[in-house]
DNA sequence: GGAAAATACTTTACACATCAACTATTGTCA
DNA sequence: TGACAATAGTTGATGTGTAAAGTATTTTCC
């Protein structure tokens, strides 16, 4: 059984490693799954990095500083800054300096960008429904213990 | 059981799909995985994606025209060109216009290039092995297993 | 009280990734 | 044969992700 992504691409020898394999999978699945949502959202003038930062504020329901945000995705600071200013111009969102602490940048959701990500409260769900269509519920939730345990082993290691 | 991305992102409501769960677990274990072996080949002054054109280039044996090497990697031929633009910079490929069909460009790896990704050839598969630590062998099996099994669905859904 | 460290954010530079539009070449077929 | 479609690759615009350096503010602590 020499596995399907051996195949896929086009590789002569078999992979020496199943290491190796699991991370082109992670990889390819992750990217594949990314490209349709990814277009989805497209079809609503934002990005998957703008919807997630929407996202996080409208479930926290107050303004966040910028580097809670980013620690809440998969992003690093320097890159919120950039992306925040695009909500800012798109009217999305709002930037407001904190009292207490002026080096603190408080952003929060807009009534516009509430109504925006709204519009995707139906058919996001549906997409990720439609695409992980194949897996059964069991495999799912093993999917995702699988998931949870490579990320964990992974922070014990900066420990 | 709440679940651990859950905590981990702060949201204050369950996940109400199973589906949103895989999904971001996907993401978020593919960036974290993405992020430690990217390091690693940025010390030898790759880029994933270089190293991925690299290795793809050595195991053929053979140039390569650019769109077959697309097809085997997560990227789409424009962005290929700029990948190779700065590959045959640094010397490790080079471009050769095919005879027989003049819009096809043969990409061939260089003696430089195989000197550099043979130097990964050890810590590379290493640095592998110490991140996917944390699951047995049958639990890596698995997930590719059922990450394949999640990338056979997508190809259906294209026809 | 004041120097030094820590923190929050921005800026800059570079490398991808996507899409749309473009050029050059080849194939189709009426 | 000659218009037209298809294919291979490039270019340009926009957005994202990383690292390194810079600025402003706050905290620490002697």
């Amino acid at each position: 059984m020499p596995g399907r992504l051996q195949n896929e691409l086009k590789k002569r020898k078999p992979f020496v490693h199943i290491e190796q394999e699991v991370v082109l999978n992670l990889f390819r699945t992750g990217d594949r799954l990314g490209i349709r949502l990814e277009r989805l959202l497209r079809e609503h003038g934002l990005t998957g990095a703008q919807y997630n930062v929407l996202r996080i504020l409208r479930g926290e329901g107050q303004p966040l500083p910028m580097q809670e945000i980013a620690s809440r995705t998969i992003q690093v600071v320097p890159g919120m800054t950039g992306l925040v200013d695009r909500l800012e111009k798109a009217g999305l969102v709002c930037r407001a300096r904190s009292e207490s602490d002026r080096r603190v940048i408080y952003v929060r959701i807009t009534a516009a960008g509430l109504t925006l990500i709204a519009q995707l409260d139906e058919p996001l769900p549906a997409m990720e429904r439609k695409l992980l269509g194949g897996l059964t519920r069991d495999e799912k939730a093993e999917l995702i213990r699988l998931l949870e345990k490579v990320r964990d082993h992974l922070e014990q290691l900066d420990e």
